[in-house]
DNA sequence: TTATTATTTCGATATTTCTAGAAATATAGG
DNA sequence: CCTATATTTCTAGAAATATCGAAATAATAA
C-alpha cells in the first residue's frame, strides 16, 4: 500500500489541469508512450512550462521517461495510478455500499 | 461523468495531508459523519485552519455539512469520491489490464 | 565544424495556498 | 442579560506553485 504522503503528493499532481490533461493524454498514446514535443503540439503548453509539470509528475512516480537519441517518452505509470485508486478505495469508502441502481 | 475541472479540483483538495487525513476521519466516523469540533480534537489542528480546509473540501463537493444547533456535522460525499475514482479508471486506466498475480 | 532539433534550466514575476491568532458570529443555558 | 461553546471570518506573513521567455545543454546530421 502507497504511503499517505505519497498519496497525498499524487493526487496534487493530478489535481491541476494541464498535468491531468497530460496524464490523459499519455494513457491515449499507447504503448511506449508520447515524446515530450508531441505533447507539446497536442496540448499547446509552452515548452518551459510542460517541462515543469512533467518533472513534477516523474517525481512523484506518476509517469516515467526514457530516452532515445534526442527524443524523451513520457509513460503513465499504469500500477501507480493503480495504486492511488486502491487507496481511494479501500481507505476513503470503507462503509460505502454503491446504490445498486448505479 | 465528472468533468474534468471538478476532478482536477477535487483530487487537488485531496493532495493534501491535512484534508486527505479529515476525509478519512470522516469515512470512520460512521454514518452521521463528526463535528468539526471533534475533527480538531482528533487532528489537533488549529480551528481556523480546520475551517479554512473544510470550507474549501465543501466548495468542490468532497463533504457536506449540516448544523444541529451549535455543532455543524461533516460528512464525506461516497458518491463523489465514486465520481472521481470512476473517472480514474475510465479516463486514465485505458488498455491497462492489471496482471493477475495482485 | 556548423546547424538543427529536442528538451531542460535559469530567472523573474504573478498568483495561490497554508497557517494561525484575534475578533466576530451564532446558539444555548443559567 | 451574561456566559460558555462551536465555528467562521478577518488578516497577514511565509511558502509553494504556475507561467514563460531566454539561454543552456544534448544529440544528431550536414
Amino acid at each position: 500500500m502507497m504511503d499517505d504522503s505519497n498519496v497525498a503528493a499524487s493526487l496534487a499532481e493530478l489535481g491541476n489541469m494541464h498535468r491531468l490533461s497530460i496524464f490523459r493524454f499519455l494513457v491515449k498514446a499507447g504503448h511506449e508512450g508520447a515524446p515530450v514535443g508531441d505533447i507539446q503540439k497536442a496540448l499547446e503548453i509552452p515548452s518551459s512550462t510542460l517541462s515543469h509539470h512533467l518533472s513534477r509528475m516523474v517525481k512523484v512516480g506518476l509517469i516515467t521517461q526514457n530516452k532515445k537519441s534526442r527524443t524523451i517518452f513520457c509513460l503513465p505509470n499504469f500500477e501507480h495510478l493503480e495504486g492511488l485508486i486502491s487507496f481511494l478505495q479501500e481507505e476513503c469508502c470503507m462503509g460505502y455500499e454503491k446504490s445498486a441502481s448505479r
